[in-house]
DNA sequence: TTTTAGTTCGTTCTGTTACCGAACTTATTA
DNA sequence: TAATAAGTTCGGTAACAGAACGAACTAAAA
């Protein structure tokens, strides 16, 4: 292969499938890998050596205890390269590093700069470059950034529209600017979004193409995938479950603006009607107390908001006809909504809808923007942009989640 | 190549490169092919030369009247291969053949046999023949065929589930049954969804990949495309807007039964409704007369069922964000319901929304069928499964769609 | 009108990349 | 030692393209 020229369709596609093998089943010997790809022996061995020498795989040993030779395994190298991925919220700031082998290392979190604009994309950056080091990654391996942000980011534009929590975004190039702080690719993408592609990826919905996140907390969104692809939709506003149009009457003024949803299932409308119906102020962690300790209007309010959710739900089940659901969220994790939502589903849905809760939780959407990364990361280096040639990200088991250090 | 030998990754990619300049831009030159593909002349040469061998493609002339040497030309042969495609409804059932340039066949139409069951399979697979008869093609050349229903069809069990329309289906397994009378492969799909790929292709949404169908006749259903691809969901069951929870309360046993939208804005809902309002009995056609007479209750009727229609579109869009919405449908298509829909979209959903009426009108599944059959017929032939391998349909301008002969 | 220059199409020759069947060597266990 | 499995070597085919050149046309000049 000539310096600077693409290698032929065909050596991406095994290149694909070698490095694949590699990635799901390593340590893993050559002679394995070619029974596993249908490649021969030959080409095999050839493959290898070439990753091996580009610095992407190294031996880990020979196999031993079994009938015939005993054969040379390969494993990928961790830090060949690797991702950031990056959680913003309106309160907090979460950043990973993700490996070539796949493994999220642990995270570090600090509350988000209230100033907003630059100062957040100054924060990222620095919460980037600690994580790298915190885990003993030399910052230049790193080669890409996906930023999870509570908004709707404009792809073209790298601005972020609807972001009622971070403020500075609307008219800032985001992406542009993490770039030049960075020095690497950045990706933008939706916080529920990546939520969604987490828990495909490792968490409760694995091994599911259909599904619905839907996070409840200030708002009600959800992240969508139909056939193990995201839904973004046409201008990135797929999942705005806000503006369903029941819950109030959608051709109020109020719901055209607020959205008719999201004026009863978020914190404000949950409070709004605790307030009406007891004549006290709760904030929501504390109207989930009050029901455990068998406050009659919490418990109103909160079968009310069940069955808000339920329909939400049913909803999704009439349009994408999702294998399975998945409830998230600060509100939306909370045992006792999801018990309400799951009984009225049958009485409002005729078919049944498996529901869950995030078993990912405040973590699910740094393993999203892991998967994106990760799934970027091999099509960079590996499929030379082939269409079909893809390296499948490896199921629960083989991925490593480490534990954010204290 | 060997006899019975699959060529290789990157002669499959080639084969559907060359076959996709024919069939968007033929007749056309070799020398144009590589400009197009970036392939060389030599390689087209030999490609060209064995699709000729293989009878897929023929020679057409020369080009004349430009400086350079005058080219040879080659097009699509194009009864070299051909596919059916079948629209099954409760009362007429329409066949028609689609052929590899990817014409659309003069289609043939008979009433639906009322017996149902066995009855229906002979018809169909009758008037296939006939169709093939009618535009003088050999019945060999028939590789598959599309056949939609009104219904969900079960692919693993070949039967059609929630099919109201057509009976003695739900316990046949029509698709052998298809099969064995047409002696080609099947491939069943939902009507709807059949119409939303349709308009795809060459309708009023050809160009946008997140779109929604709304089909409104005896009920209301949709066919939803997110990034180009159809949306089945988990138990191939998307789209079923009657059991979008609003229009009456969805927790009534009659809501979960029928479905609470479907309640009101079918056939049925049209017409009780009005006869609870004006004491007289109308059918539907009937209704929408009135209402151009001035009849007040008509009005009122489908005033109300127009905010329910621009509810169900509100919903879709929160959804999955879809870039226009198209409706179709014995009442869907009337204009002056899609005005009614159209005025009161912006009042009950923040965003704008593109709303149309169907352009391919009746002939809608059968054009999404052509594209079905026609995609998955080029897939058989020249991609030899090699996934990202694909030829992507000709635009609507390049397309012939023949006349129903009366 | 004829000749020449320029342009474009299509073929031939030769070489590289990618891959694999067959055969063989190497390295283990039973 | 025999059997088994990993890994390498040899020789061949498929697919593709750079370079070169012949073929076939138009446009301009003589």
């Amino acid at each position: 292969m000539a310096v600077n020229e693409a290698p032929r369709i065909s050596r991406q596609f095994s290149l694909c499938m070698v490095m694949e093998a590699i990635v799901h089943c390593g340590p893993i010997s050559r002679a394995s890998i070619a029974k596993q790809t249908g490649l021969s022996k030959q080409t095999i061995s050839e493959i290898a050596r070439q990753l091996e020498e580009d610095g992407w795989i190294r031996e880990t040993g020979r196999t031993q205890g079994h009938v015939g030779r005993s054969a040379v395994t390969y494993e990928i190298v961790p830090d060949a390269a690797c991702i950031a991925t990056v959680d913003l919220g309106g309160t907090k700031v979460r950043a990973a590093i993700a490996d070539l082998s796949c493994q999220v290392l642990a995270e570090v979190t600090e509350p988000t700069d209230a100033r907003g604009g630059v100062h957040v994309i100054s924060q990222i950056a620095r919460l980037c470059r600690e994580a790298a080091a915190h885990n003993d990654i030399p910052y230049e391996r790193l080669r890409m950034a996906v930023v999870g942000v509570p908004g709707v980011p404009d792809q073209e534009r790298g601005r972020i529209v609807m972001s009622p929590n971070v403020t500075g975004f609307e008219t800032l190039d985001v992406r542009a600017a993490l770039a030049a702080e960075l020095g690497v690719e950045i990706v933008l993408e939706n916080d529920v979004n990546l939520a969604a592609i987490g828990e495909h990826w490792i968490g409760s919905v694995a091994g599911v193409d259909d599904l619905a996140y839907i996070a409840i907390g200030t708002g009600i969104g959800a992240g969508l995938m139909v056939g193990g692809d995201l839904v973004r939709g046409f201008g990135n506003a797929a999942g705005e479950l806000g503006f369903l149009p029941f819950g109030t009457d959608p051709f109020e003024a109020e719901s055209l603006k607020v959205g008719a949803l999201e004026r009863v299932t978020g914190t404000v409308g949950i409070r709004r009607r605790y307030r009406e119906l007891s004549g006290h102020e709760l904030d929501v962690p504390g109207i989930f107390d009050a029901l455990g300790a068998g406050d009659v209007h919490a418990r109103q309010v909160l079968d009310e908001t069940a069955r808000y959710v339920a329909r939400a739900v049913a909803a999704i089940c009439a349009i994408t006809n999702p294998g399975k659901v998945v409830l998230g969220g600060s509100i939306g994790s909370r045992r006792e909504l999801v018990e309400r939502v799951r009984d009225l589903l049958p009485l409002c849905f005729p078919s049944p809808v498996e529901l869950d809760v995030s078993e990912l939780g405040s973590r699910v959407a740094i393993v999203g923007g892991a998967a994106v990364g990760l799934t970027h990361l091999h099509s960079t280096l590996f499929a030379g942009g082939v269409p079909g040639a893809e390296i499948s990200l490896p199921p629960a088991k083989v991925v490593k989640l480490v534990e954010a250090a204290q």
